[in-house]
DNA sequence: ATGCCTAAGCCCCTTAGA
């Protein structure tokens, strides 16, 4: 089983580079992050016609995150608990069933990115984080196969990064950021890229700006965590790193992990 | 110290991204 984690920036801008990725890369599941369309602007009939079904969250310009699947999925929330009046689409959560019939819980999620920092948007996103620290816990606790992944925009180490200097005042690596994703991960999540990929460069981003994917210079802010009744079943895990040079390309890739049924 | 690009809405400039 294929699951995948995507930030599309703009499934309208990016529609025919996202079926073309799903028809050559085939993931059983793929979770989409800025989508960047509201609810009725959603092209089901595109990802119908591509052979998935869906589940998604929108909002008008800006976040919104999505769920596909090849087998039928179930809707189970969207949103995180903890501060009733913020209205950002940043996570849904789903089920779906592997070939075996056993059920996988899927959680999506779009962090905020929190620049500039110092300010309200870093504290928005410290908040978000301690929201999202709680529900995993709670997904822990059932004790199921959980994959929590989505843009994370984390950048847990150094190592996970080409110029972490460049970066250093960056919402995106301050040790309270840091800090945060590793609470998270500690509460028993596997970090599914390093599990498979433990060094060496290892990106999901590349900005658009300063020629950053001519020089190979981004970093890892897209992750995929397994609580343990699926680390155990991790075989493999990658980066559709191809797909980010072709024309009209999103400026992540897609990442993912394949588990055995 | 700043802009570098890109997408979308408020649509030819601004907001947001990372």
């Amino acid at each position: 089983m294929k699951i995948a984690t995507y930030n599309v920036n703009g499934i309208r801008a990016r529609l025919e580079r996202l079926v073309e990725w799903l028809n050559e890369t085939q993931p059983d599941v793929a979770c989409l992050q800025e989508i960047k369309c509201q609810d009725d602007g959603f092209p089901i009939k595109d990802i119908e016609a591509a052979g998935y079904s869906a589940v998604w969250h929108g909002q008008k310009g800006f976040n919104g995150v999505a769920i596909l699947s090849k087998t039928p999925i179930t809707h189970i929330r969207n949103g995180l608990d903890g501060e009733p009046e913020d209205e950002h689409a940043r996570y849904i959560e789903a089920e779906v069933a592997d070939a075996a019939g056993r059920v996988v819980r899927i959680g999506n999620l779009y962090l905020p990115n929190g620049n500039p920092q110092p300010g309200p948007k870093f504290d928005y996103k410290l908040r978000w984080m301690e929201r999202l620290r709680v529900h995993a816990a709670a997904l822990l606790a059932l004790e199921i196969p959980v994959v929590l992944c989505g843009d994370y925009n984390v950048i847990p180490t150094d190592a996970d990064i080409a110029n972490p200097a460049a970066m250093a005042d960056d919402a995106l690596m301050q040790p309270e950021s840091r800090a945060a994703f590793r609470r998270l991960c500690a509460q028993g999540w596997c970090d599914a890229l390093r599990q498979i990929h433990p060094t060496g460069p290892l990106w999901t981003f590349w900005d658009y700006q300063a020629g950053g994917w001519q020089r190979d210079a981004g970093f890892r802010i897209d992750h995929l965590l397994l609580s343990p009744e699926l680390a155990d079943r991790l075989v493999d895990a990658g980066v559709d790193k191809d797909h980010r040079g072709r024309e009209k390309a999103s400026d992540h890739a897609a990442t993912w992990v394949k588990l055995t049924i």
